[in-house]
RNA sequence: GGCUUCAUAGUUCAAUGGAUAGAAUGUAGGUUUCCGGUACCUAAGAUGAAGGUUCGAUUCCUUCUGAGGCUACCA
């Protein structure tokens, strides 16, 4: 018989971050185990609970079919003979109930209480144990010749946010930015600036920077077509003037000028990217995110070159007569692919192999995340390969985290056509459309201008972020703007909505003089609602680890969601301060207490901030 | 063509092989004179098609249909 002072005991020995709920479902298991073995002679290891379905009466649930030719007897007798035993050997078993093969169990107001105390204590520091283990997560990636979009904040978001929570899960966190600065795209705006621009700046423009090249990039397209359709009507086959257009053409020579040192270019180079990164970095401070390093593909790309010379000296790659080198993967199930070019200048994947290098050099990280869009799953598993075949330190632990494509109403994105959602445009929109929504309340009065300004910013970006964060990473999701600024329903505003009216409470409750109890009576009765509540409340912990391991932070949106409808329900059934009996007010206002302060953190590994008031 | 990902209420998203497939939104109705109504409660509404494996399939396998991505000496 397993008391509840050794129930207890045992949970105070466990260590403070323990998860909560997964304690309660050991006991259980062990008593399901006991219960196997003695009734039916079944010896299972491995058995696994469920939670119970709302619409049904308990907390776990366990399956029992698995068991039935075993036994020899029909599910539902296996269930009522385990569920009587669990009962007897179990005190904190309150009652169990089958239904068909499934067999469900109650727990008494003392483990729910136990647990509940258990939570305060975890409160103190929502954040795993150390691991000890060094992670490297590179995202953002923006290209140095056109300003970021709604795909970027997708990335963005997810890259920030998967990096905090698995801070959160005890991991050494080193966030990297790798800037594609150079390459023939860079060369498409800088000569059309060249050609066009008669020498216009950000200054005499007014444009932020990196939307001033942006608009040579277009520009470029533009020509581009033009001239390819010229040279399609003078009958030349179109796939051969794509190739020929004298725009492209001038392009790649000034890709080679580049390499080689060109004065006139690198000049003009270095000025377009001071002016994007200018931009950029408003931008990232607009986002809310930051990087421990950034490496710019100008530095890593030599580095790749001299991989490439290294492996084809030990014949790893090849050279064809035209002088390009490829790499044969066939035996991967890949192709062959090229690493360098004819005219010597390095691909995408050259940089990719010397930045792979340089950051292992710098940390010395065993594990490696590339937060990348799925549509460039082919070239990491390109990418991984070569580095095993290149047999370096840094070949294992690479993942490449690819997430969907951010797709609109209106169809896909094209920034060569310019028809794309701007990042920039599309936050400050978010954060016009907060401020509206909030002064058309009335919740600001009282605010000074400045709070009530960093209250639309965090509301705004709250809705963004939450938004785009909630929807799990792999997959493709459909951005709808008018959605997206709703502030009902499953949004960030709403949880932060929940977080700000605890707040109230908790300010009323110090008004009252009323003090928190850090440890509750095991003689108070619980509601449904409350049980419903601690056993959310007690998952926290458990969340967080399965979205480090999934890398997913929309785990941890969906859950603070749960929490928040959760604590809305007790909230309109149940009174806090206005309850009579002390001790049942008391375990409320600690509910509400660590509701808060479960939303406040879980929203802080997605980014968003939870105002006080709003 | 080859490889690959996806397909769930009107719409946007959930569901380690388990029960009557959950939410949100929209629609229709309702809420204690309430600790902050951006809340809460109720109702109707869905697994692309056909097979197979299984006690049990949204989930695994096959075929078909439809949509995306890759298949660039772009990044």
């Amino acid at each position: 018989m397993i008391q509840i002072g050794y129930l207890c005991c045992l949970l105070g020995i466990i260590k403070s971050n323990y998860f909560i709920m997964l304690l309660v479902q050991k006991q259980l298991i062990e008593a399901l185990q006991n219960g196997l073995s003695s009734l039916f002679q079944i010896q299972a290891n491995d058995l696994v609970l469920q939670e119970t379905k709302k619409e049904f009466e308990g907390s776990y649930t366990f399956v029992v079919f698995p068991f039935t030719k075993q036994a020899g007897l029909a599910p539902a007798a296996i269930a009522e003979k385990l569920g009587q035993f669990v009962l007897e050997n179990y005190s904190g078993v309150k009652k169990f109930q089958v239904v068909q093969g499934f067999l469900n169990f109650s727990f008494t107001d003392e483990v729910w209480l136990n647990a509940l105390n258990k939570i305060i204590q975890g409160s103190q520091k929502f954040s795993l144990d150390k691991k000890g283990e060094k992670v490297l997560i590179e995202y953002s990636s923006p290209n140095t010749n056109k300003p970021l979009h709604l795909g970027h904040l997708r990335n963005n978001f997810l890259g920030f946010s998967v990096a905090q929570i698995l801070e959160a899960a005890g991991y050494e966190v080193i966030k990297t930015n790798l800037v594609n600065d150079r390459g023939i795209h860079i060369c498409k705006s800088m000569l059309a600036y060249q050609l066009m621009s008669q020498g216009e700046t950000p200054e005499t423009s007014g444009l932020k920077g990196d939307h001033l090249v942006g608009k040579y990039y277009v520009a470029f397209d533009q020509l581009y077509k033009a001239e390819i359709d010229v040279l399609v009507k003078q009958g030349l086959d179109p796939e051969k003037a794509k190739k020929e257009a004298p725009i492209l053409l001038k392009a790649q020579d000034m890709l080679l000028a580049w390499e080689q040192g060109d004065q006139v270019v690198m000049d003009l180079w270095k000025t377009m990217n001071t002016w994007v990164f200018a931009g950029f970095e408003k931008s990232y401070a607009q986002m809310g995110v930051r990087f421990d390093k950034i490496y710019r593909e100008s530095n890593t790309y030599l580095l790749g070159k001299k991989l490439v010379d290294e492996g084809l000296k030990e014949g790893v790659f090849y050279q064809k007569e035209d002088q390009s080198v490829w790499i044969n993967l066939e035996d991967e199930g890949l192709d062959e692919k090229l690493v360098l070019r004819k005219d010597g200048t390095s691909v995408y994947i050259t940089q990719d192999m010397g930045t792979a290098q340089l950051k292992f050099e710098d940390f010395g990280a065993k594990k490696s995340i590339y937060v990348v869009g799925n549509e460039q799953d082919y070239h990491f598993e390109v990418l991984f390969h070569i580095l095993k075949k290149l047999n370096k330190p840094y070949s294992y632990g690479n993942f490449h985290l690819s997430y969907g494509m951010v797709d609109l109403p209106s169809g896909k994105m094209k920034s060569r056509e310019g028809t794309v959602v701007d990042a920039d445009d599309l936050m400050a929109e978010m954060v016009q459309t907060a401020k509206e929504r909030t002064m058309e309340l009335g919740k600001t009065d009282g605010f000074t201008e400045d709070a009530s300004n960093e209250l639309y910013q965090q509301l705004g970006m709250g809705a963004l972020k939450y938004f785009l964060l909630k929807v799990d990473p792999k997959k493709r999701m459909m951005f709808n703007p008018e959605e997206s600024i709703d502030f009902q329903g499953n949004t960030g505003p709403f949880i932060q909505y929940t977080h700000a009216r605890i707040c109230s409470i908790t300010r009323k409750s110090k008004e009252l003089g009323i003090e928190l109890v850090d440890t509750h009576a095991y003689n108070t009765e619980l509601s449904v609602t409350e049980i419903d509540l601690i056993y959310i409340l007690g998952q926290y912990k458990s969340i967080i680890e399965s979205a480090a391991e999934a890398f997913s932070p929309s785990l941890i949106a969906m859950y603070a969601y749960d929490v928040a409808k959760q604590f809305n329900k007790l909230y309109n059934e149940l009174s806090i301060l206005k309850e009579e009996d002390e001790n049942k007010r008391n375990i409320r206002l600690t509910l509400a207490d660590i509701t808060g302060k479960t939303i406040q953190h879980a929203f802080s590994l997605l980014g968003i901030v939870s105002p006080n008031k709003m």
